[in-house]
DNA sequence: TGTACATCAGTGAACGCGCGTTCACTGATGTAC
DNA sequence: TGTACATCAGTGAACGCGCGTTCACTGATGTAC
């Protein structure tokens, strides 16, 4: 984990950086998994990669869009590990369900930082329309995985639409990363089990409500 | 809507405001309501509410003692609203908990920001003991109610561990109140369908599972 | 009913601080020829 | 291979600003007698 600070002592002894673009985003994200979306300033990530206050609008013309970029690069990120999981539904699709949860909250777990970026930051999408994109690319695989389940839906059971049904996964996924998983150390609650487990379990159950077993659509 | 700033021109002109302490806490509402929680300044609600920037401190002892109390007063009436809805689980649990899950939503609808000072800022419950006495009221209806749930599972259906049953309630409607109905106005996802009915069905689905209809544990 | 006094709530001035942003600048890099 | 030059990335000083917090203070309130 890099603190806050640290990267000041980066070697450079040269008068480019080479490579601030990154080293602000690195430095805000170790700020962020500190003290949250909104728990930094802009001169405050500049002097903690050792660069003058003046530096950073090189690169991003404000926080906002320093931010931003971080949540567009968690959401590309985000999408091409559900995609691996979604894994075009194979074995099956209840499993493929199950693997996605997982990879959701992996990503939660593995990157707070960006989570918060992507989710708490109340940003408005509408106006950064790469963020949406990249946005839209990760809800996508959970369109296709609802689409699956739905067309596996065994007769005679009611068949919600798949909007509905994707957006029911999205919903309980998110609200266990950011109630169980995500945030700084102190903030989330505690619970009796492991918040993957939880998720599989609620997953399951819907599902199952939809006809749905793990192998029976095989 | 109250705007920041406006509730300064109340009538004073007497040495001591008299409510103050509420008046603090109106205003904050305000502002995080505009900005979200991290959106305001200790001294700036003082200036809005026409008071000096040393008033507040009579008070709280800093804004984060300010916000706990938002946070805590959000969880008392949150509480007080399920258990208004969830009414001894009547007249049956599949209804009584899809009550609960119409007073959820109502509640992050009709107060946004006290919704967000509970659940996006991140704060150390534990140090909070008030603050978390409030929020374990809150839960325990969502507990109640999936107790009666699972009580009244039909027999040779899987029957979770009522904890459980709990967390993913808890879970699908927190997600679907911070994905779709929470924050800033831009922020939210735009959905074709009301959140409320969102979550409605996605319980259903979910109780059906159990082996609940509306009406069949009379 | 009146008065003395303790308590309380808010004042306003002051402080040091760090932020966001700008500016003319300068050192490094790469490229055309 | 060498040189001139355009471009670029980072400098550092400066600015005005608002914040958080403190302090001795003062005006209002309530209460004991």
């Amino acid at each position: 984990m890099t603190c806050p600070g640290e990267s000041g002592s980066r070697s450079r002894g040269t008068y480019h950086h080479g490579n601030l673009r990154e080293a602000l985003i690195e430095a805000a994200l170790s700020f962020i998994l500190e003290r949250g979306p909104a728990g930094f300033a802009f001169a405050e990530i500049a002097r903690a990669v050792g660069v003058s206050p003046a530096a950073p609008y090189r690169h991003f013309r404000d926080r906002n869009a320093l931010i931003a970029e971080i949540a567009r690069r968690g959401y590309e990120r985000f999408a091409a590990e559900l995609e691996r999981a979604w894994n075009g539904g194979r074995p099956d699709p209840v499993i493929a369900i199950e693997n996605c949860g997982k990879a959701y909250l992996a990503f939660a777990r593995r990157e707070p930082a960006s989570y918060a970026a992507m989710f708490q930051t109340g940003f408005p999408l509408e106006q950064e329309p790469a963020l949406m994109l990249a946005a839209d690319r990760a809800f996508a695989v959970i369109r296709a995985a609802a689409n699956a389940a739905c067309d596996a839906v065994r007769p005679g059971t009611i068949r919600p639409p798949p909007l509905m049904v994707a957006l029911h996964i999205w919903a309980l996924s998110h609200g266990i990363a950011s109630l169980f998983v995500g945030g700084p150390d102190g903030a989330r609650r505690k619970i009796p089990m492991s918040p993957e487990d939880l998720l599989e379990a609620g997953l399951l159950i819907y599902l199952q409500s939809l006809g749905l077993r793990a192998g029976i659509a095989k």
